[in-house]
RNA sequence: GCCGAGGUGGCAGAAUGGUUAAUGCGACGGACUGCAGAUCCGUUUCCUGGGGGUUCGAUUCCCUCCCUCGGCUCCA
């Protein structure tokens, strides 16, 4: 197991992670409500953690990661009331198609997407600890925490209670003791779905689920937790207070990770300010394998600028930029063999691999440092273009040195999946085959106005050809999901 | 107002108390090409918000001011 170090919210300091019972990792990220479809923020989130899972499992960690789903919770319960759908169908439908995204983007790592709904008891149990230790109260139905009976409340958000006392912009609620309290349980009105409890029929609270499912299948405590920034307060706030209130021990969670939000022209994204970039658009328009780069291509507590179509399309010219030398190798190992005899690379450029791959390790267990991955990537594709003409001659243990980064990037961070190789790459190449055939034909001839033509009529349908020596070479147009 | 993050080249965006301040995009020039593209080489020399301070030396540490963004119970 690799030691690595990550930055903790709660203690704001980079911290070595120690887990409690190594090698198993606990690992807990806020889900989402699926409401509606998915946008682009919410992916980065969800493969900033799938790019922590990897690396941990590739460290040696036994890692299990469980992301919950808020499938009731009031948006829900209006957005059925517009449209006349069940809440919990309207849920399951944005859910589904939030995992195929996630296929979509190479985000395997989650070991099981727990539903608030599934944990009724679980949480009902949870409420009731709360009521008995004295942190919670009954009032006209609905239960809620008294946040000032914890202590340590508003420490991970830096807020003094006081000062986390919503001024002007909600209005109190009735039943409450005090307007930071929140609420456990919900009373259901007349036509909403509920579910039955010592308290009346109602619904959780947003908070409790979590720790319900976390206190049920992590444990009372568990090694780390993660979510957006924009759920630090009160989300992660009443979290802690919950699960330490219920459980008596401390810390919920040794490490809380937070990711960065994805901003549109400097605001942050969301539904609220009807600034979002559908996930599945951006999937479609520029291939997942570009968005994940983008995602990774900075730091991932940071702000991420989504400045339009060009933001995309210049990732898409980077990513590129790997992704070229990446699959022209991956087809010289698969032709070839990996013990293919040939000509060895030098001495030190295989020394350069392996040192290479040792400091790409080294920079994830540096808080996750993906940008400078991939920046050292860059620098590797130099060299491996620099032997690309060479190719055909070298070894195949060679060719394997040259393409160890990029299968580590594979790997860890989860890219150099599925471009250029898919399904539409192998259906057309029979056909882009005989123009190119046809083209060289001409050129032979001597016939350069025939030859353009041809190639000018590929690159119209998105299909770029390149010549290199006696060799043609296509690919997708950047920017082309293959 | 309170809490937090940040202000770096044409753009995006790293890093370090001290030789030429990463990497990518873009631009320009060269090699290669029938042309182009891809690739390689080179250039883009006076880039680290303003003002103080600590230091032999700061972009990096301290103070202050200005500005931007996020959170302050819808949020990934």
């Amino acid at each position: 197991m690799r030691r690595f170090t990550v930055y903790d919210s709660l203690s704001r300091e980079t911290r070595m992670f120690v887990p409690i019972t190594p090698p198993k990792v606990g690992m807990f990220v806020c889900g989402l409500t699926p409401y509606d479809d998915a946008h682009i923020g919410h992916g980065r989130t969800a493969v900033l953690f799938d790019v922590v899972a990897r690396a941990l499992s590739h460290w040696g960690y036994r890692v299990h990661y469980i992301q919950n789903v808020t499938n009731i919770d009031d948006r829900l319960i209006a957005r059925g009331a517009e449209t006349g759908i069940d809440p919990l169908r309207l849920a399951d439908r944005h859910f589904l198609a939030y995992r195929v995204a996630m296929e979509q983007l190479g985000v395997r790592s989650v070991n099981y997407y727990p539903h608030a709904t599934d944990y009724l008891p679980e949480i009902v149990q949870q409420i009731r600890t709360l009521l008995e230790k004295g942190y919670a109260y009954e009032s006209r139905g609905s239960v809620y925490f008294e946040a000032a009976k914890f202590r340590t409340y508003g420490r991970l958000s830096g807020q003094r209670l006081e000062e986390a006392r919503p001024g002007t912009r909600v209005e109190p609620e009735p039943g409450k003791r005090a307007p930071e309290d929140f609420v456990l349980w919900k009373a259901a009105r007349p036509g909403e779905p509920s579910w039955e409890a010592p308290w009346g029929p109602g619904r959780p609270g947003w908070h409790i689920e979590d720790t319900a499912i976390t206190a049920s299948i992590l444990g009372p405590r568990y090694d780390l937790h993660g979510g957006g920034l924009d759920l630090k307060f009160p989300h992660h706030e009443a979290e802690i207070a919950q699960a330490e209130g219920a459980s008596g021990l401390a810390p919920l969670a040794n490490i809380w990770m937070h990711a960065g939000m994805l901003q549109f022209h400097g605001e942050k994204m969301s539904k609220s300010l009807g600034n979002v970039v559908p996930l599945q658009d951006a999937i479609q328009k520029h291939g997942p394998m570009v968005l994940r780069f983008y995602y990774l291509n900075a730091q991932y507590r940071s702000p991420l600028d989504y400045s339009g179509e060009a933001t995309l399309r210049e990732a898409s010219e980077a990513y590129d930029r790997l992704d070229a030398p990446s699959e022209r190798l991956r087809e010289a190992v698969d032709q070839r063999g990996p013990d293919h005899p040939g000509q060895e690379l030098p001495e030190e450029v295989l020394a350069s691999s392996n040192h290479l791959l040792e400091q790409l390790d080294e920079l994830l267990a540096s808080d996750f440092a993906t940008r400078e991955a991939i920046a050292a990537l860059f620098g590797w594709s130099r060299t491996v273009n620099e032997w690309l003409p060479r190719f055909e001659s070298l070894s195949g243990p060679s060719l394997s040195a040259l393409a160890a980064p990029y299968r580590w990037a594979q790997e860890v961070l989860g890219l150099f999946e599925g471009r250029g190789s898919g399904q539409d790459s192998e259906r057309i190449a029979p056909a882009v085959q005989v123009a190119i055939e046809a083209r060289q034909r001409a050129r032979d001839r001597g016939d350069f106005e025939e030859a353009d033509r041809l190639r000018e009529s590929l690159r119209s349908a998105g299909i770029l050809l390149e010549d290199n020596g006696s060799l043609t070479r296509w690919r997708f147009a950047p920017g082309e999901a293959g």
